[in-house]
DNA sequence: TCAATTAGTTTGTGACACCAACTAATGTAG
DNA sequence: CTACATTAGTTGGTGTCACAAACTAATTGA
């Protein structure tokens, strides 16, 4: 049964299993998956436009867009610093982290039936693995 | 140093570094991701209008523009079906086929770094992994 | 035979990506 | 203490790509 698919294209469609799941959760929500790496950022970080556009890959000037559709739906707000009067925090709302939770919650349970073929030790050590290919990019 | 992330943002972590790595590869050739799986997707068929659709979770109206763009960069050809006259076969012309060939080579290159921190067996049973959840996705 | 279905395109809208050019504030060299 | 360069962010222009609704043309079936 359990056909190998090799490393490249196992590790490439489990890929797009996965972003299909979370894009499909996001689109419940009216988030785009750019919208759901935004707020998944924000959660830690009060980051200013620039390391936004640094941590999430995009240019510069499409933050701004980005930035003000969240805004407009009272996701994030843009907060003025207080040391450099050109500068601006983007900074994630209540409301938005309560549907950056949920949204996670919704996904947490898609990866929960696509792993529920495997046993718990295959499941852990699946996550142990993948930990480690995450830690190694880091480096 | 392993830090395990859960299965939820491991997996989750290792889709999006998969993807960036696909995406990078891509975009060195002008390819959207949508251009890719397009490419990837015709590799072993030649479907119409609506069953791409179908393939790839897009609107009909989507893949017409999608074929336009592809058609005009010669990658793929719009073959008129016999049987059916309103119908056409999406094919991929050599020039397709070489394009995809060789993004799929940069980017298994890039999927080898990913993974080289792992041991050979660990990266055999990564992969045996990855395929039972693709394969359980299937049933 | 003629109404319903099916295949695909067109049109219009919006998100989102880029680049180049811009404004405003900050930094720095002389 | 200016004057110039740099930095932060926005604006405007272009193109891809996604959708929905409306359309044309061919096929099916009652």
């Amino acid at each position: 049964m359990s056909q190998d698919l090799g490393i490249v294209d196992g590790l490439a469609q489990l890929s797009f299993l996965v972003q299909g799941a979370l894009a499909k959760r996001a689109a419940v929500h009216d988030l785009s998956m750019t919208q759901v790496r935004l707020l998944g950022v924000l959660r830690d970080r009060r980051p200013g436009v620039n390391q936004l556009a640094a941590l999430l890959e995009l240019d510069k000037s499409s933050i701004t867009g980005l930035v003000d559709r969240a805004s407009a739906r009272g996701l994030v707000t843009r907060v003025p610093s207080e040391r450099d009067r050109r500068a601006v925090e983007v900074v994630l709302t209540d409301r938005g982290r309560a549907l950056a939770e949920e949204v996670e919650r919704d996904f947490g349970a898609d990866v929960a039936v696509l792993v529920g073929g495997l046993t718990d030790p295959e499941q852990r050590r699946l996550s142990a693995l993948a930990s480690r290919v995450i830690e190694t990019s880091q480096a």
